[in-house]
DNA sequence: CGTCTATTTGAATGTACTCAAAAGCGGTGG
DNA sequence: CCACCGCTTTTGAGTACATTCAAATAGACG
């Protein structure tokens, strides 16, 4: 199993001995997940918590009216989970699917109260994750509100140049919150 | 200084000793809000954390076309800051301003910083606040995807029927990212 | 190489916005 | 306590943005 990258995510905000490096490797399960496998599926139970080692994911959920949503992507080095499900034990509202192949190491609700108990640290190093993920999904929030379509494609990709050169168009319009056809129309009239 | 509020806040989810929440209470700074009032504006520092004691409150901001776009309202027992600003020490982008007369206790992020060096419990309390905003926030950016304005308009009613009676329709409109001349006609369409 | 999926293009439609003006309502001062 | 003023809400007409549906084209994977 390859730990050094969720290692350094984690020296990021918190310091580890060698010895808690370990216990805390010894917690997460390996995960090797081939292109369009998923790793969560809507209406199943939410119990782990991921970390992208390689490859590239996809956060999705159905609307009654049966169109596709991207909530997140999540490539190396990010985190992803339906984190509304995973706290509160409910059925996960979103499937989780890898676009490439990827590696990914989970984290079972379970061994993370574990986790908690034995290095309290932990608590912090979440505490900011989740800090950064919020404050991302307020300014998503509030660029949706005020940004036409195209803006917010182009801030797109420049935020996430990566996740844009490797995932179909269909995928970016689900995120930004228009059709295909839509996305496709208004990147034509740029040029 | 009413403090019996945050003190049960803060006890739905960390234990702490008497001579903790005293230390706790010393570290805040009671603040009495007239209705219109700011306790932070855009582009200023954003230095405090803030908790509702009593009253209500809104976050917003001003898109590049001058258009107000709210983006979160909070009321009594509610935290309310720019979580993206405080904890970046960017200045703010949003300015938070009282509906009605409040009572508020805020937090500098200095104090903070402090009360995680002192009691560091406090990093479990933040995070599994942060873990519902953000599992708030993501349910949000789900459900402006996928609802459409009106189904959106009683979603937010139904969830926050407090709010939805007290503040002026034109907010709610620009919270669920719709002009009040819009939501006014769909509401009316219902009858 | 063939098949399946993604992207583009276009026409018709619907949803939401802009601007303007009227009506309603609430707080304040006389 | 009532009348006025300012702000909020409603209403309507015209417009722009985004969708739906359909079909053609391009591209990717096995």
């Amino acid at each position: 199993m390859q730990t050094e990258k969720i290692i350094s995510n984690i020296a990021k905000h918190i310091v580890l001995s060698a010895e808690q490096e370990a216990y805390f490797i010894s917690l997460l399960e390996h995960q090797e997940v081939k292109r369009n496998e998923f790793i969560l599926r809507e209406n199943h139970p939410c119990n782990n918590i991921n970390f992208v080692t390689s490859g590239l994911l996809r956060a999705y959920f159905i609307s009654p009216n049966g169109k596709e949503h991207t909530i997140m992507f999540a490539k190396e080095d990010w985190w992803i989970t339906d984190m509304y499900c995973f706290t509160t034990r409910k059925p996960a509202m979103v499937s989780i699917q890898a676009i490439e192949e990827s590696i990914v190491l989970s984290l079972s609700r379970t061994k993370l109260d574990e986790l908690y108990q034995k290095i309290p640290e932990f608590n912090k190093f979440f505490r900011i994750l989740m800090e950064n993920a919020y404050s991302r999904e307020q300014l998503r929030t509030v660029q949706n509100l005020s940004f036409s379509a195209i803006d917010r494609y182009h801030d797109f990709v420049s935020k996430y140049p990566l996740v844009a050169s490797k995932v179909p168009l269909k995928h970016i319009a689900s995120y930004l919150g228009v059709t295909p056809e839509f996305l496709s129309t208004i990147r034509a009239k740029e040029k």
